[in-house]
DNA sequence: CCAAAGATAGTTAGCGGTTTCTATCCCCTG
DNA sequence: CAGGGGATAGAAACCGCTAACTATCTTTGG
């Protein structure tokens, strides 16, 4: 009898071939369903499969046949609420289509992120996708595009979400949600209320994509609306909790007037609201808060967090879509998803003035 | 000249070896660095690899040389913020130890989840990390343990992650924190205050091994203090904060009669506030409340939660060390992780009896 | 001064599939 | 009844890289 696996090693395609009798081109036949083979055949071979226990060899297959089935999601880190869900819908949209998900973090390190690039291309990943706002930096800029032009080389896409485009020639798909218009939007929604001082809470970080954006829909909606663009706080902030109620706490401290606070995410609104709380300030009564992303977190604090919604999950099955439904030459595509206000019990009207004066 | 490669191909080892006047495999082994190259062939091949912008093919590799340096992590949903903190252990243990990450959900579907087991082992997978309680039925553990000898024999290796053991001659390795534990600390905790009508909302899914232990330690705690189990809440509970919120309005809405809630889930307990809440009840005054898990939300919420921390992040990073480094003969490996109590807002001693009795 | 040991580089044979390209066998048609 | 064509199955090449042997050219030691 020909060849009998050694037990406890993996089969191959030819142990199984021996097995039934027939060739090794056969067997991958049966398995591919891609060609003729006769039904007695095809039994046998199952048979064999099912008795040896065989699995393919997915590299092996990669190598020979099509390519790996793999697309890579590569984030700051999993943890935060936003970018689970975007993680979700990449895993959701690549498994939908048949791809695995490879999975990498960064912490913020873009010497890492272009690593991990590299890394992916290695792994013939048929999309990259890049979560996260980057850094606008031109020297960043150049070398994304150096990656972008690599990934396309390789017959790989990378795609860009929630981050604007590199360029127009760079191969690259791009789709990122609308921070200016929700953040318009939200910000003329707390002007109706009759807000006239809002801080904006998380600029100090120039450079940084998605604030950017969502400070050009802020200042846009004042102009918009004829008033004087408030002066923004500049305090670096970290875009945690924490430094939503340390910036809060300071803001006070210094005795800022301002009647409602615009923080720059939901996840910064949470600790504003803890400072205000302790400060003994009523929300919405005495200060308006607003917040950005909508993250379940926005619906469990108290008051309920008014805020900007934004589908993060779409976002990410958005991405891997259009990376691999792409039309094969078009060279860079762009897909802004919209955002819109929900309106819950963080933001109403200012209190009445004490003494006169807006 | 031969083999100039064409341009928008991805050039291999060939096109740089011809490029570099060496033979192939010089080529791999500047790249691999694991055989003597004199400095000047290094230095021939180096160049070319630049200029050639060669990246080695990782599949190909893994073919012929060692295996795939992959682990997979197969969970419930991104989401859910315990999940994510796992996945966030597992990508950076997998990472640390040169290994990359393949990530898929299951929807909390267990056909869906063997069928991955088998993908990650068509993938060829070095550890295959299984999160979140899975179901004890006698078929499912058969049929896990099926999974677990197909993995171990295609040199994988299979690890539970916060769910009990399969059995003594199961090729798994098995990382669970201390479920029972936790919950008879906080039990007792609850019970030292002076409480002694405590919900445990959370029983009605028997079967599902992580609350099934969560109950367990509910229970003990009453008996180490000779104190009658209550009845438990048997309303089927999906953990999540609707049913939470439902279950406590249902509670209330019949009159039952408790001085404390023991959600199941920080997340049911976020829930189970808002219900208290609008019922007009005060948190701790009226009611106390506990939860389980730690998630960052049981700091946000109004009061902010006491409850049962878990190194989630910790357990992910465990499973994955203890997945790779694992003693080659070891069988079944077993740790448990530990859990404390954190103490903050949501619990206090019972209110005043109105009308005596206890 | 010659043989044995080192240091380098090349040859060749897989790894485990897939995919041409052939080779049969069988049935149908003219 | 010969020849054409469809249905099946196999042989061999190849995917891109690694690893076990060889083959040189230097050294080096007795």
């Amino acid at each position: 009898m020909a060849r009998q696996p050694t037990s406890g090693e993996r089969p191959t395609v030819k142990d199984v071939a021996a097995s039934s009798g027939v060739s090794a081109t056969t067997v991958s036949r049966v398995l591919a369903g891609n060609y003729p083979v006769s039904t007695a055949t095809r039994a046998r071979v199952m048979k064999a499969v099912r008795e040896l226990d065989y699995v393919i060899n997915a590299q092996a297959r990669a190598l020979g046949g099509g390519g790996t089935k793999t697309v890579a999601f590569i984030v700051h880190d999993l943890v935060g609420p936003a970018f689970a869900y975007v993680g979700q819908g990449v895993e959701q949209e690549a498994t939908a289509e048949g791809r695995l998900c490879l999975v990498c973090t960064t912490h913020g390190d873009p010497e890492r992120e272009l690593e991990l690039i590299e890394l992916m291309r290695e792994q013939q990943a048929e999309a990259v996708v890049l979560v996260g706002g980057g850094s606008n930096s031109s020297s960043y800029i150049e070398r994304m595009t150096q990656a972008a032009r690599g990934l396309d080389k390789s017959g790989s896409r990378l795609v860009l979400c929630g981050r604007p485009p590199l360029g127009p020639d760079v191969p690259a798909t791009v789709v990122e949600y609308d921070n200016e218009g929700g953040a318009y939007a939200i910000t003329s929604y707390l002007i109706s209320l009759g807000h006239r001082d809002i801080v904006f809470l998380g600029a100090g970080r120039p450079g940084h994509s998605t604030v950017d954006g969502r400070l050009r829909g802020f200042e846009r909606a004042h102009k918009a609306h004829h008033l004087p663009v408030p002066q923004q706080q500049t305090r670096a902030i970290t875009f945690d909790r924490e430094s939503g109620y340390q910036a809060t706490h300071d803001l006070l401290a210094h005795g800022h007037k301002f009647t409602a606070i615009f923080a720059a995410t939901d996840v910064v609104a949470s600790g504003v609201l803890v400072a205000l709380r302790e400060a003994g300030l009523r929300v919405p009564e005495d200060v308006s808060v607003v917040g950005y992303d909508d993250i379940p977190l926005a619906r469990d604090l108290t008051p309920q967090l008014t805020t900007v919604h934004v589908d993060h999950e779409d976002l990410g099955r958005t991405a891997v879509r259009y990376a691999l439904n792409r039309d094969r030459h078009a060279m860079n595509q762009h897909t802004v998803i919209g955002t819109h206000v929900v309106i819950r019990d963080s933001a109403g009207p200012p209190p009445k003035p004490r003494r006169g004066g807006r």
